[in-house]
DNA sequence: ATGAAAGCGCTAACAG
DNA sequence: CTGTTAGCGCTTTCAT
């Protein structure tokens, strides 16, 4: 049934040896040669064993590619755009979702281990270093984002959030906001943990103080962001929100619909991340784009450097990464400040009447100053 | 460096084929030896090399997935529940996506020829039958949703489209709607067809004509469902309108915003697949759910029988899908049946003042009845 | 119950 | 330029 080198070699009269080179396309060949072994190759559609080839080349042709959740919409892009490197230059991805769990981590280190592959990108933020030393201590090629050390091996991707959160801050300023809360990710991750430092200090850098109840936790997902809304809320209504990724300010909007709070109007909301759905929200969202592609593509080349240098530590092995701002509809001067007369209506069910945003507008309250 | 399974034998003073069965937990091992080689494997971090096993037992223990597009949020779901699977029953899985692309496609088979998956779901709706043939050739189990040959050898998913799309007929048809538009996918999947029949069929039965001007063709994409908008405008101005999935949906709902149209008041929308987003956008989407855990489990359960049963053709290949509508808020009784005696003002930019609804607004008419 | 040895399908010396 | 042959790391008879 399956067809093998030495079948090949029999039918085109010629050595195994003949149609490795020749199917390796090795140019020493004889052209006649070669093209009785593609005869034959073809007619009787033979595939060359994979498995057998990483036995003895050494070289499994597979990248690890470890995120943290494929359903979060911030990894489809990535595996994307990796795979479509990897075909490109002939290799196979093995993708693993940790969904923060640590069994997982460990069962995805241990598969990639079993099947030599000959690189792994963490495109997780945040992993168990104990796991990394398995990777290590084996000389896998290694990339991370944020988190890696600087050893050889091993390449960095920083990503630089100031920038992209700078211009947030100085855009939602610019529109008069002064009150502004940040919804964070969960704080044991390092790029939460940057993403929350650079709003801190793109508000200090204009004179803007952040009191400590500006600043609420999320978790990066839905769910917590339609939480954010309410804690944000609390105490003096801020004008305007950054949320530490889209997902979480996607959640928030959809609370606000809930509650009959009008985004933009009554808030502004501004994101993190650019997934390609948000431009597609209601209103499109203005968010900090993390562009995963480009993302992607450093990761790649990163591992390919490794791989074909032979020698060690031989090219760059840090990166850098960029963000900014990418101007939609989920911002507007504050409330005060655009030109209404008074509140308009919103659309909306309305359900939640406990929003102080919502209270004022029932009252007749001119929009907060 | 790498370690081999004759390093352990050497080290645990057993021969290899004893480490081979200590590893593998064949019982017939004694103990005291089984310790002894555990101890060593554990000290140096031995983990098996797949490859060999692989080429050795003739199985890769890998499945191939194929999807049309990992960045379609359909499909995430899908593969996470997928790989979920995987692990637990220690398969990999080789992800391919086709993005549509015939190239693509032929590579994607050939890839999992070369690494000798063991079996292959194709999750994609569509895909090139001449490519389907180099699988069949091999004999690798195989299954399809909606359109595999009844042959042994491969499992059909069929989805049952009528029920899910009955009910949002009748669920619009209760809430007066009378002129009902469709926007189909791509017309050469058969998947989308089958919507379509099922849109039409389930329209007949209540007694709703559908002319032809009421269907426009889409290609479930969100860039398609805006276009859509447009287009179904054009002629008599539907009071709701269904989608070939939920991509169109948040689409067109988003062209709606821009135009100044109220979701569900002006115009309602059911879209078709259930993603989890559509919980989250404004307003929350009705949709027909087409589980995707569910088609994951079924898909891969299929791909375990046909490898685990030695005997051909033995269990049922046959495997049904359910779909159902689910209830959010982007429907609403039909313009001028909805207890409200004017128009609302809308939030949104309303842009464009194209629109047939939008004309109606300004110019003070009543709704359409 | 354990070990020796023969491959799995392929590549890469090494000879010719 | 081509063929012979020795493995790559593992499993699995077949003896013992």
């Amino acid at each position: 049934m399956d067809m093998d080198i030495r079948e090949i070699a029999r039918r085109a009269k010629v050595s195994t040896a003949t149609v490795s080179r020749a199917i390796n396309r090795i140019p020493t060949v004889d052209p006649q040669l070669a093209k009785r072994v593609w005869k034959v190759v073809d007619e009787l559609g033979y595939y060359p064993n994979t498995q057998a080839r990483a036995l003895v080349s050494g070289k499994s042709r597979i990248f690890g590619l470890v995120v943290s959740e494929i359903t979060n919409p911030f990894f489809p892009e990535i595996v994307q755009t990796f795979e479509n490197l990897a075909v490109q230059h002939n290799y196979e991805i093995l993708l693993t979702s940790t969904i923060h769990d640590p069994k997982r981590m460990e069962s995805s280190v241990r598969r990639m281990i079993e099947r030599r592959v000959d690189g792994v990108a963490i495109l997780t933020f945040g992993m168990e270093d104990s796991l990394i030393e398995h990777l290590r201590f084996r000389k896998v090629p290694l990339v991370f984002v944020d988190v890696g050390p600087d050893v050889p091996g091993v390449s960095n991707i920083r990503v630089n959030y100031q920038n992209g959160i700078r211009q947030a801050v100085q855009h939602l300023a610019a529109l008069r906001h002064t009150r502004i809360a940040f919804v964070t990710g969960p704080l044991h991750l390092k790029s939460a943990l940057a993403r929350r430092d650079a709003f801190k200090t793109a508000m200090e850098e204009i004179g803007l103080p952040v009191a400590p109840e500006q600043i609420v936790v999320g978790d990066h997902t839905m769910e917590g962001g339609m939480r954010a809304l309410d804690l944000i809320s609390v105490r003096d209504c801020p004008t305007a929100v950054l949320c530490s990724n889209d997902m979480t300010a996607i959640g928030l909007m959809r609370e606000a619909y809930d509650q009959g709070i009008n985004i933009p109007h009554d808030l502004s909301v501004v994101g993190f991340d650019d997934i390609r759905l948000s431009e597609f929200m209601i209103p499109p969202l203005t968010t900090v784009q993390m562009s995963q592609t480009e993302l992607a593509q450093i990761a790649f080349k990163a591992l390919m450097n490794e791989v074909d240098g032979e020698s060690p530590a031989q090219g760059k092995s840090e990166y850098e990464l960029n963000t900014h701002l990418v101007l939609r509809r989920s911002t507007a001067l504050a409330p005060g400040h655009d030109g209404r007369l008074k509140p308009l209506m919103v659309s909306g069910a309305g359900r939640g009447l406990s929003s102080p945003y919502r209270a004022r507008r029932r009252k007749g309250m001119k929009p907060l100053a």
